[in-house]
DNA sequence: TCCGCTTTTTGCGAAATGGCAAACTCGGAT
DNA sequence: ATCCGAGTTTGCCATTTCGCAAAAAGCGGA
């Protein structure tokens, strides 16, 4: 029998939300705890959907690879998200490979556990709608971006949205509160850490942000936004 | 009391799969039905979600406008799929417009019958997150195509599609079934009119597709298929 | 403290694509 | 049958972005 867990663990998520105390500790029960050191895979690209999780605390990224291996960031797992639901979209295979960029806690629970939960819980099914509506919404916007914007406003708004989802107030500006590279920008925005490093050397001098090897501070969110929907 | 519909209209789309005739009945209750001539927006970006949509005849696109007035299509829309959904995923205005390319049919629902609707058959939220999933990741391979690959394979790519969901067999190829221009593929594409149109020059020269205004024919499918794929 | 490896920067030339302008070509309306 | 206009093609040049190569700079571990 694993340990019991705390009802507080996943009340607040809002796939969770308004899901009744029984039925979070009948979801609790399915639920195991799965530590995850940095750089380790969740789970990887092609391999059978047979877990989807919640993260508790830390940050992964989630990354699609070419055939040809280029690879293509699709998106942060924040701590409160859950992930790995290819299975409730009737995939059979996880669609992208997962990774811890810091070390990162999470609860995991059979796929197979779904449909019991969305059948005990109908309330389940609608937040799940809505988290993956909100996801298809962010995959309209990164298209409209990578279709209508040059580089420097597609790697602007990338790093508005970190700011948004990892971003942490320092005295120099915001820290994007976990290692990111040149790389890692380019996979967000469709384009070459080359590219990246000279958009964002020339920002450094404006005084926009502030960047160390795989750490980012913006400095001037206001006029980087300024920067990012500037229409020429 | 509007004229009662049958249930054979709706019983075989996907989202209301697997529902009972009674559930059938009563979603089809509160449905009225739409007729859209040619060109005929059935909701504008930013209007109140009032209404969620089933295709039942024609094509429809949605586009999104960008604030300096570029489009991007979203998706296009063929029978059976359902459409305007926003307010499922707690939206509560349209994120795109909505266009009938052809002469097009609805059902059309208040979207405050969508919770009435979850409630009565659960099925139905499963249905619809399937079907949301799809979209996601649909939206994801468009994503991974803008950022790692060149105009002609992205094109390409557009292009069988397009066989996929609306390839109708003639003698002289594989048809695209409703009116397609070259600024309409640039929308799907991320480029311009003007390089589409060079790249299907080439193709016609090539013997791989052929084409007169507002229509297209692929002529070697598989070729195209091949180019689509090469990783150079 | 020094070394080694990853990450970042930078220069330079090439290639892809965009933007503009103009001509052209159909198809449908009158 | 003719005219009009949307849609398409094409040439030319500008610009963006990439690709390759090499050097520089940090960071972490030995």
């Amino acid at each position: 029998m694993p340990k019991r867990l705390d009802r507080s663990l996943i009340r607040d998520l809002s796939i969770f939300r308004s899901m009744s105390d029984e039925d979070l500790d009948a979801v609790l029960e399915m639920a195991s705890v799965r530590q995850l050191p940095e750089g380790t895979a969740v789970f990887d690209q092609g391999a059978p959907a047979t877990e989807f999780f919640a993260l508790l605390h830390g940050r992964l990224k989630v990354v699609q690879t070419t055939v040809d291996g280029q690879q293509v960031v699709v998106r942060h797992v924040s701590p409160g998200d859950i992930f790995g639901i290819a299975r409730a979209m009737r995939r059979t295979d996880y669609p992208a490979t997962a990774t811890a960029v810091v070390e990162s806690l999470a609860l995991a629970w059979a796929s197979s556990h779904w449909e019991g939960f969305i059948a005990r819980s109908p309330v389940l099914a609608m937040n799940a709608l809505q988290t993956v509506g909100q996801r298809l919404q962010d995959a309209h916007t990164r298209i409209r971006e990578l279709s209508t914007e040059e580089v420097e406003r597609r790697v602007a708004h990338a790093l508005l949205r970190l700011v948004n989802q990892a971003g942490r107030k320092t005295e120099e500006g915001i820290l994007i509160d976990f290692p990111v590279t040149r790389q890692d920008i380019a996979e967000m925005t469709g384009t070459t850490l080359h590219t990246v490093s000279r958009v964002m050397t020339a920002w450094e001098a404006k005084g926009l942000v502030a960047s160390t090897r795989k750490k980012v501070v913006v400095k001037d969110p206001h006029r980087l936004f300024v920067l990012a929907e500037k229409p020429e």
